[in-house]
DNA sequence: TTGAAAGCGCTAACAT
DNA sequence: ATGTTAGCGCTTTCAA
């Protein structure tokens, strides 16, 4: 037994059941130009009645305007880019923009599918996470004639304009903050991830200002896979058990950052006597553990809004104002595992 | 540095460029139809060296297909919904179509706004989290004349095809296994969210087979916003506080029954033995906690593949086969946290 | 194997 | 305030 499907309305159909021309039709689902309340009231109930649902593709090909602000990042898994996505929705409300999401899985090749996917649907823009993209990727994106935002990262050479915090700046401030309150013998743990530039530029600037104080990391474990808080225990038993005089850990994200906080409160480690624990980005989930955890807020939600304003002021002037860079301060939050310095 | 032209490029440009007709280069830009081996060259060329991006507005416009999936769920924030999303990515890779995520914040018009805001893009498909909807919405979805796959919920009736658990039976499976490890003073913890329909179902399907066994909920307690995790650690004090007999605590979801957890173990309670804890969800994180919680899995990610099975078969056949219900079953973990019955 | 013509459903720009 | 006309950039169909 097999259906056909059945034909979607047109604004035809509308115009036929009210008895309005199609133009005064399209006119009053748009809330555009001048229509008598008589005939506006008819057109809205035919198109009530007949349950009509404008087709954009014809409506974005006639118009060459499209509501879609394109919205790319390597990972929804991550916490991190849901939050970056409510302040991009929060700061499109109202502008009549609609993110459409793309998923890269943080690799390049897969980046530059996602974007020529969705720049084959012109775009009124594209915020984009990273300044690292391939050749073709930058290509697209400098050749779409659209607004580009790039996020998270300002250390680099943007397209367009750039939202975001210095990973190596947060980096550097870590170490200061370590180093001023007196730890001396450092662990990192971190991401297996050599794509994740954020992280490794973080790393660049942690390892960078202790050189200067003429420290080098003591010990490092690196993860891939599997939960963050599980593998967080296992590193932190891992690192400590090859050098156990290590007096701090500092750790490129706040989940596996957890995992060796639990670990170590089970261990009955004095922290942050004996050792020290930081991690970076300001999870909500770190308000509940038994201690909290330093850690570095990268600004996410207000990244979000802010890429989200661009574009839409863009939008709304339909002009392209010259590439502007806004690099926001993520703040350090010493918690109870950062000996007050 | 070249500068961007003012307009995007056209079929019409690579067709000049390439010195072949417009038909043919889009032939070749398809795959479709015979193109002998030459041509296909120049124009691929053409094509990459001016850096063509086909408009698919157009495309879709002319050839009324459209390779979008709407996707419409109530957050990203949840981490369900992310992984029920991987699964719909993963089924959808090498079918030509593409998920389009629309999130509704649990609120029936929003649902509705998302819902003809991408049915007007004419999507090939659509998943839908729920079974509950506006009249409007379930009107716009039966007369959309494409496949509907309603998602994560099976009890109630699908507009059109369906995949999910019964949360009813997920709910009196939960309270058999608890009542057969021989707890009698149960307390609830759950969020305080009218909207969420399969939370309350869960509930309902608790209730329900504790009042067959004679025992009524001892005491309750919801909570709205906030880190999870922390509500979770305040919840769990507060309805000890006021009722200190319960010997077992469900939570209904795994995040607040972490916080408990953690609180629990701080303040010396014997874990399962004076009391027992249980969530719902089996999400990753629990893994490294330092009991395990016990909970029950909801098949979140093979949810999202079925869905998109369902869909991508009938894009590939093109036709409208029966409506099916697809019911998967939750498994049960005890975890450290409910004695074995 | 290739090309020419005719729309897809809507809206911009003009009429009236 | 309302209607008419001419496309938007592509694909379908049919002819060569």
């Amino acid at each position: 037994m097999t259906k056909q499907p059945p034909r979607p309305l047109t604004l035809r159909d509308v115009s036929e059941a009210s008895g309005v021309s199609e133009m005064t039709v399209s006119r009053v689902l748009r809330n555009k130009g001048e229509v008598s309340e008589a005939t506006r009231l008819r057109v809205q109930s035919a198109a009530k009645r007949l349950g009509y649902v404008p087709n954009k593709i014809a409506g974005a090909l006639a118009s060459s305007r499209v509501n879609l602000v394109a919205v790319i990042i390597p990972s929804l898994g991550n916490m991190v880019f849901p939050e970056v996505l409510a302040g991009i929705s929060e700061a499109l409300e109202g502008t009549g923009l609609q993110p459409v999401v793309g998923v890269t899985d943080y690799l390049p090749e897969k980046e530059e599918e996602v974007l020529y996917e969705m720049l084959s649907w012109r775009p009124s823009g594209v915020i984009i996470a990273g300044l690292e993209h391939s050749d073709a990727s930058r290509a697209m994106l400098a050749q779409a004639g659209i607004p580009v935002v790039e996020i998270m990262d300002v250390d680099g050479d943007p397209i367009d304009a750039c939202v975001g915090i210095s990973h190596r700046r947060a980096g550097r401030k870590m170490a200061q903050a370590i180093i001023g309150a007196g730890y001396r013998r450092i662990g990192f743990l971190g991401t297996k991830m050599p794509l994740d530039h954020r992280a490794r530029k973080r790393f660049e600037g942690f390892t960078q200002t202790m050189a200067k104080a003429g420290i080098e990391i003591a010990d490092q474990e690196f993860y891939s896979g599997g939960s963050a808080l599980a593998k967080g225990r296992e590193m932190t038993a891992a690192i400590l058990a090859r050098t156990p005089d290590l007096d701090f850990l500092y750790y490129s994200n706040d989940m596996i950052g957890a995992g060796g906080l639990l670990w170590l409160l089970e261990k009955g480690y004095d922290i942050p006597g004996r050792i020290g624990l930081a991690g970076f980005n300001g999870v909500e989930l770190l308000d509940g553990l038994p201690r909290q955890l330093a850690t570095m807020d990268a600004c996410r939600r207000e990244i979000g809004q802010t890429a989200a304003r661009i574009i839409a002021a863009r939008y709304a002037n339909a002009v392209m104002p010259e590439a502007e860079i806004v690099e926001l301060t993520p703040t350090l939050t010493l918690g109870d595992t950062l000996i007050r310095g």
